[in-house]
RNA sequence: GCUCAGAUGGUGGAACUGGUAGACACGCAGGACUUAAAAUCCUGUUCCCGUUAAAGGAGUGCGGGUUCGAUUCCCGCUCUGAGUACCA
């Protein structure tokens, strides 16, 4: 029979399900292997074929791993919970649940007929009650615990609680609020049991706090920076304004440092380490207090010092002024009254530009005098205070030094504002701007001169703390993470409010259920939709209304999977101990500093309360590029009046006309060739179109953007597999070109895989299509051709690079193929190696081939024997000055000396070297002759 | 601006540690089979010059360098993509 990838790929996909072809197991001897996919999304618009890139890639990784005697699991699931479900649920009033639901069912159809070898009995869903049960209990073990600098790692609550009534605050060393109290352990004890956890909450690991959120009045919640696109949400384009709010956070800034270390320990693309590094934003420097001047108008000051943060700190004796945020908090008390109306004037100015215009108005200097001076507490000078927006309030402590020699905004704030420039170092150049640079010898800087950068920069460090007037300090740009949502598709927090503090529900009423509501919407009053239940109450008060961000499950779910139908635990240790972390996951790059981020956090804390094993929960990560879309365009005529007719001009021809591009759906375009007919038919407008043709076709014009259902440049997996089955999707897929690469998607190649499934089919068969082998002994060639092909897979496999390995497969075919091979041992071997890229067609050869069914994925991989690629010739390039000339066949046995003399007695080698003798001769064995003339 | 990645035929791409540039596939051209089409098979296909299938020459974004030899290493630049940004 022809080959019908139908039949086949319908019949092994049900064999592999009805018999649990790929369940993992827990209890083996075999070593453990554990490849994950970042689960997705299940939006309503169904797979794409970009979808599955990373899919595949993980699947051949997976088969290949187990046919290598590994223990696989290989999970998959949905994180399900977030914001397009919930749109569609306040637009129509479906359930959230019922839409995802749904989703997910289109999602495991399309995933299932592509042959995936996923573990589906580990299926986990993040919005699914037993599991954000585990989300919510995870919770709860942050808010019990907090960060003992000291001891570097995260500790239980009740040992701060057991330290303050033993000793009070003092010895106490950890990440918490800035405004914590000093006590005794006698006024520990005195203190009412409300104001201990008030206390107690600026420790905690999730705690609230009063911050600036993105507040989206259309869609009633608060958004993450990353889902604000220019002052406008993302998804929707609605207004977007700040709005100060309580709200949980996670103290992930407490981890900072180790999750900065922890990226020289794991195997990452280096453009993601790049980018989480830059996140982190870890610099190293100093902070200095600035003693404030008793100012003009004799007020009684509450603060004495400004406190600024500088990475060159050595540069502090050029400096002439003090820049302070709009936002500082001693703005108001540092205003002299001469200067209020400027100020008050400047900080409205300030209000009305949204962050984003202020970080688009780089270039404009502005800024006010407040009318205070500080001292330069190293010589006693008195500098100025301004205020300005470049500084930022929620960076280091929203206060700079100005150093205009040195720092190019200091420069043009200086200026601007009329101010002095002092050159610090013998080196600098400042007629145009500030010089930054290191090199040089100190001036104009009292006890540093003449010193170099690192003498100076001690020096100052060491002076400061000498007089208490400042420290070396380490900064980060990274914030604490904001744990919640004004929303309803998520998962509650399990917290009730109580006399206005936050307590923790009982363990035993986990998982606190999602109530249910009549609208999706906010309350009229702005509570978040959790408001609307009805009856839905704490016994001892109010449960809190936000829900938990989008990645609060997909923080722990890879843990999930090694135990995924526990009750009792998120994961057991036996579990945790086999399984310890993913040795490869793949995903794109897009969740470099949400979701990559936030799961190593939960896993260090995971970690530092003995749940779990490693400190890192990814060795390994490959990000699959993006498959871009390839949009096609006809051209509509535009007429005198300057209206669209119904006439189109073909792409050609669109520089004698006016016209205007329309995107026109792929599915009707092949080549670049319009299918007029399908055009027509497409829509009713359309019915009755003219066309502008050239040479007989209407040819579209082409642009790559991302694919996107609105752009109709959406290619199904779908289409592709009922025309090719999914084996040559498969393939395909990876023959693209190396899977990190972005791309976009052309189906224009995907005949040359068919033909290759087809022609290895063929090998199987006669010219009849009867199956039909021969039992001989495999020749010489045959042997070569396969062996080869053994070692390629399990290089490029190692690699990652699956799209080499798809052309070697097709060499190998092609050359078995031209040896009329049908020997029984060479193919079965050949079935083997194949089966990881191309299963379905391998599954039913092998059972052919007298095999048990379903014994395939656990085969052994074939053992590479490098006896059958050993050569005793070799054809040597033989080049003259670098370029080649010819080949000769010389025995691989020769020595260099004996090849040279080989090379420079052969005729032709004489005929180009033209009676000269070469100045010199290279001899690589093995590689390459080239001689010198 | 900064950081990172990349640039190879008509197209997707290959060349792993410097050693025959263009594997494999698409497309295109020609041919075989066929009444015809589809399917299949064969041949050719980097460019220029040119011929009987010769012989040359150029060539991996651009300009230099190191080397017997550079797509690969070094320096400078151009362009493309991604991330990020008054971060003190």
């Amino acid at each position: 029979m022809d080959y019908q990838f139908k039949d086949i790929e319908q019949k092994w996909q049900q064999f592999w399900a009805d018999n649990q072809t790929f369940k993992a197991e827990d209890k083996t001897t075999k070593p453990k292997y554990y490849v994950l996919d970042m689960f997705p999304y299940p939006s309503g618009a169904g797979l794409h074929v970009g979808h599955p890139l990373g899919y595949i890639a993980s699947d051949i990784f997976a088969r290949y791993k187990r046919l290598k005697g590994f223990n696989v699991l290989h999970p998959m699931g949905y994180d399900s919970f977030g914001l397009p479900a919930e749109q569609y649920a306040i637009q129509t009033g479906q359930h959230p649940a019922v839409t995802t639901e749904d989703n997910i069912a289109t999602y495991r159809r399309q995933l299932d007929q592509i042959g995936f070898s996923f573990d589906w009995s580990r299926e986990v869903r993040t919005s699914s009650p037993d599991y954000y049960k585990w989300t919510q209990w995870i919770f709860m073990q942050l808010f019990n615990s907090w960060y003992n600098r000291a001891a570097d790692k995260a500790e239980s609550i009740t040992k701060l609680v057991e330290h303050f009534e033993k000793n009070g605050s003092a010895g106490v060393n950890a990440v918490c609020d800035e405004d914590i109290l000093s006590f005794t352990a006698d006024e520990w004890k005195a203190m009412s049991p409300n104001t201990q956890q008030e206390e107690l909450l600026k420790y905690r690991l999730t705690y609230l706090r009063e911050s600036t959120v993105n507040w989206c009045p259309a869609l009633g919640t608060v958004l993450a920076n990353d889902e604000v696109k220019d002052g406008f949400s993302e998804r929707g384009g609605y207004p977007v304004e700040q709005k100060k709010m309580m709200q949980w956070s996670m103290r992930i800034t407490a981890y900072a440092e180790r999750l900065l270390q922890g990226l020289d320990t794991i195997d990452w693309p280096e453009p993601l380490k790049e980018m989480q590094r830059n996140w982190i934003g870890k610099s190293i420097g100093a902070s200095v207090r600035f003693p404030i001047e008793k100012p003009a108008h004799n007020l009684e000051l509450n603060a004495h010092y400004i406190e600024v943060f500088t990475t060159r700190v050595d540069t502090i004796f050029g400096t002439t002024f003090l820049v302070i945020a709009p936002e500082h908090e001693l703005v108001t008390e540092l205003t002299t009254p001469g200067q209020k109306a400027d100020i008050e004037a400047y900080i409205a100015q300030t209000k009305k530009k949204s962050e984003l215009d202020r970080m688009a108005d780089a270039k404009t200097v502005s800024g006010t005098f407040t009318g205070s001076y500080v001292l330069n507490p190293l010589n006693n000078e008195l500098v100025p205070i301004y205020i300005a927006d470049y500084v930022l309030a929620g960076y280091g402590t929203g206060a700079v030094m100005g150093v205009p020699s040195g720092d190019q905004r200091d420069y043009l704030f200086a200026k601007h504002s009329n101010l002095n420039i002092i050159p610090i170092l013998d080196t600098q150049n400042i007629t145009t701007e500030a010089d930054p640079t290191k090199e040089g010898k100190y001036i104009n800087s009292d006890f540093i001169n003449g010193l170099t950068y690192k003498e100076a920069t001690a020096a100052v460090i060491a002076k400061l703390e000498e007089i208490e007037a400042g420290k070396a300090k380490v900064n980060f740009r990274m914030r604490d993470a904001i744990f919640g949502r004004q929303r309803y598709w998520g998962e509650p927090v399990p917290v009730y409010f109580k006399e206005g503090l936050p307590h923790l529900i009982s363990e035993s009423d986990l998982p606190l259920l999602l109530p249910e509501v009549d609208k999706y919407l906010p309350t009229e009053s702005g509570e978040p939709p959790l408001a609307r239940a009805e009856g839905w109450k704490h016994p001892d008060g109010e449960y809190e209304l936000s829900t938990m961000p989008g990645w609060a499950g997909s923080s722990f779910y890879w843990y999930r999977y090694m135990d995924a139908h526990n009750d009792k635990e998120f994961a057991s240790k036996e579990a945790i101990a086999y399984w310890k972390d993913v040795d490869l996951y793949i995903g794109g790059s897009e969740h470099a500093t949400g979701h990559l981020l936030y799961s190593r956090f939960w896993n260090k804390f995971l970690k530092d309360i003995d749940l779990v094993i490693e400190e890192e929960p990814f060795k390994k990560l490959i990000n699959q590029g993006m498959i871009q879309g390839r949009s096609n365009f006809v051209y509509r005529l535009i007429d005198e009046e300057g209206r669209g007719t119904n006439t189109f001009v073909s792409h050609g021809l669109i520089g004698q006309y006016k016209t205007s591009p329309l995107h026109v759906d792929v599915n009707m375009v092949e080549n670049e060739v319009l299918n007029i007919n399908k055009f027509k038919a497409w829509r009713e407008e359309y019915k009755n179109a003219e066309f502008i043709l050239e040479n007989g076709k209407y040819i579209c014009g082409v642009e790559i953007e991302k694919m996107s259902k609105s752009k109709f440049n959406v290619v199904n997996p779908d289409d592709l597999i009922a025309r090719y089955g999914a084996d040559t999707l498969r393939m395909y897929e990876m023959f693209l070109g190396p899977l990190e690469q972005s791309k976009p998607w052309n189906t224009n190649g995907i005949e040359g895989v068919f033909k290759f499934l087809r022609k290895f089919w063929r090998l199987f068969h006669n010219d009849a299509w009867v199956f039909t082998l021969s039992d001989a002994e495999p020749t010489k060639a045959e042997l070569k051709s396969l062996h080869k092909i053994i070692r390629k897979v399990e290089e490029d496999i190692e690699r990652f690079s699956f799209n080499t390995s798809v052309s070697s497969f097709m060499i190998a075919i092609n050359e078995l193929t031209d040896l009329k091979c049908n020997n029984r041992r060479v193919l079965q071997d050949l079935v083997i190696t194949l089966s990881a890229y191309a299963p379905h067609i391998c599954e039913e050869l092998w059972v052919m081939l007298g095999n048990e069914a379903g014994t395939l994925s656990y085969a052994a991989y074939p053992k590479f024997n490098p006896a059958y690629l050993v050569e005793d010739e070799f054809a040597y390039p033989i080049s003259i000055n670098g370029k080649t000339k010819m080949n000769l066949n010389i025995s691989l046995s020769l020595e260099p000396k004996e090849i040279e003399e080989f090379v420079l007695a052969n005729a032709d080698v004489k005929k180009y070297l033209d009676g000269k003798q070469p100045k010199k001769v290279i001899v690589v064995k093995g590689r390459i002759v080239n001689m010198v003339v």
